[in-house]
DNA sequence: CCAGGGATCCCCT
DNA sequence: GGGGATCCCTGGC
């Protein structure tokens, strides 16, 4: 088992939102977004590394949450073993990495994460304050153009978890 | 059928 | 700070 706590994360919403893989409507690709919320999208990016998110809307309106990083929690020496490094800042504080960390790839596409038990999301009652929460704007977005303006990435400013500051 | 580009990461300078 | 790795997806011919 490997776990951690969500603590970056970044909106990709409707066909409007240009930074949306849905931004150009319904394909073999993005017909996952359109699907039922609380379903994995995980796609393969630059051929090397996977992105997961987590589709978030009512059926028929495409949007999904990007995870960017974590805490690591349980299962480190196995985050470890995956990622090639001891330093637990570099283990997911990233897209890829995190999914390199907890073992993420495309096998993992399209699975209902409210029944699945190879990947599934906790409420662990941390109590996060709305006042450690940033919004700003999201990470390599920038062909998007006004989209690119949207401060639509959140990360907790206590964490050391982070990507990018 | 093929070319272009990407919600990244790592290493080198 | 910049470039390469590497392959899937999409749109255009």
């Amino acid at each position: 088992m490997r776990s951690g706590r969500i603590t970056e994360v970044e909106s990709y919403v409707g066909e409007e939102d240009l930074a949306c893989h849905a931004s150009r409507g319904r394909t073999p690709r993005t017909e996952v977004l359109y699907g039922e919320p609380g379903t994995t999208y995980v796609y393969l990016i630059y051929g090397m590394y996977h992105c997961l998110n987590f589709v978030t809307e009512v059926s028929g309106f495409p949007a999904a949450v990007l995870i960017r990083s974590l805490e690591p929690l349980e299962g480190q020496s196995a985050m470890v073993e995956a990622r090639g490094t001891e330093n637990s800042k570099q283990l997911t504080t990233g897209p890829g990495k995190l999914t390199q960390a907890l073992g993420i790839t495309r096998a993992l596409n399209y699975v209902d994460a409210t029944q699945s038990s190879a990947l599934f999301i906790l409420d662990d009652n941390y109590a996060v304050i709305d006042s450690d929460i940033v919004a700003t704007t999201r990470i390599g977005v920038e062909y998007a153009g006004a989209c690119a303006l949207y401060p639509w990435r959140y990360y907790l400013q206590s964490s050391p978890y982070i990507s990018k500051r």
